[in-house]
DNA sequence: GCCGCAACTCATCGAATGAGGAATATCTAA
DNA sequence: TTAGATATTCCTCATTCGATGAGTTGCGGC
């Protein structure tokens, strides 16, 4: 689903010296989440990872393919969406919240996060990681094996309720939902998602 | 709460002339919707105006003003809120959902609320707009009325669900979703707008 | 007639940006 | 040691953008 574009990473080799393609790497993720898909700049970079910002290019070719690379979660949504399916079905919702709001606390998994939900509105790319990734990959794992019955449509409000989630509470920084514990929002996303993904969902529109 | 940005507007006046203020904010809306919050230039906006770029600041001083006009909603979100609230009480998400979708359909009132999307997460004063607006104005007044016990909570979770519709349908444009009835979503968001506005949330976190 | 103000245009500046060419340094394998 | 690849830098180009100063046009009131 995700694009070959981290094929050949020649990362994860280097031990010793923390290859410099990394920390462009990170840099990239650290000025997506301050400024946004579109406030990044290959120069930008370049000049905060200390490095000259031809040899971003070198590494990653156009900035588009640089921020591809930024956006790319680690994990295949669907293992994750299996992995999840094996525990109780009823805590399902529950688990899921769970998990999710755990990878957008940990500030090393949130900003690909982050920068999913601002280069989505920028980058038709993003935007199909989006659908791709995280609706269908994701979101749409858990629900056909839950209810095959409108697997799609139920994966799709999940996804939009835990979507607009994070909107409002990252993004916007709604206060409330800024500051609403951890535990209180998995209950309530966890009874959204639960809802979404097993209650009946009325007649066929 | 929406800045003081179209006080002293001198719209409105000219009836003849289509006044070529009003021109250039169409198109700014238009740029908005079509290429997002960052996408906009005032040279592109003047040139598809047909007019001098400096005409553009004349009117409008600088680019973040001249957006967040072409940001702004018709009518006080309270306003609606109100109104909604005047309406019977059991139908009052589903007479929700059916305003909001019914604003994002109509192509001129739609605009303003995709540009708040993405503008939101580039404009600190955008995503002011969203919370003031949207979030704690027109649901939170909803809110306040039909459930006062944590209607800031509730307002903020009608609100979210909201958000993550318009981003997953209009602008990830998430298939099933986009190719969803309005009927068909105007239930289904209209169950969960009513379910956070008056349902127990649960113990507090 | 003319005065003042609003509408509008022209030309230009400086900064930032993405892209590319060409060269040098560093390292690795034969 | 040498050859080739990889890592890294310097310099430059064309473009775009926001901003500004200075000017021109046209209309309504006196």
């Amino acid at each position: 689903m995700t694009p070959a574009v981290g094929a050949q990473d020649p990362d994860e080799a280097d031990v010793a010296k923390v290859s410099t393609r990394r920390t462009i790497l990170d840099v990239a993720r650290r000025e997506l989440s301050e400024h946004g898909f579109d406030g990044v700049s290959i120069r930008g970079v370049a000049h905060r990872a200390g490095v000259d910002p031809r040899l971003v290019r070198h590494y990653f070719g156009t900035k588009e393919r640089l921020l591809l690379h930024a956006v790319q979660v680690e994990g295949d949504p669907r293992q994750l969406a299996e992995r999840l399916l094996r525990g109780s079905r009823r805590r399902l919702g529950r688990h899921t919240a769970t998990l999710l709001l755990e990878h957008w606390s940990n500030p090393r998994t949130m900003i690909p996060y982050r920068a999913r939900l601002s280069g989505s509105l920028t980058s038709e790319e993003v935007a199909a990681l989006m659908r791709d990734d995280f609706v269908s990959g994701f979101f749409g794992t858990l629900a056909a094996q839950v209810s095959p019955d409108r697997h799609e449509l139920r994966a799709a409000l999940a996804a939009s309720q835990v979507v607009g989630l994070a909107m409002c509470r990252y993004l916007v920084e709604e206060p409330t939902l800024a500051s609403s514990g951890q535990d209180e929002l998995v209950r309530l996303m966890g009874r959204a998602i639960q809802h979404y993904l097993t209650a009946d969902l009325g007649p066929l529109g």
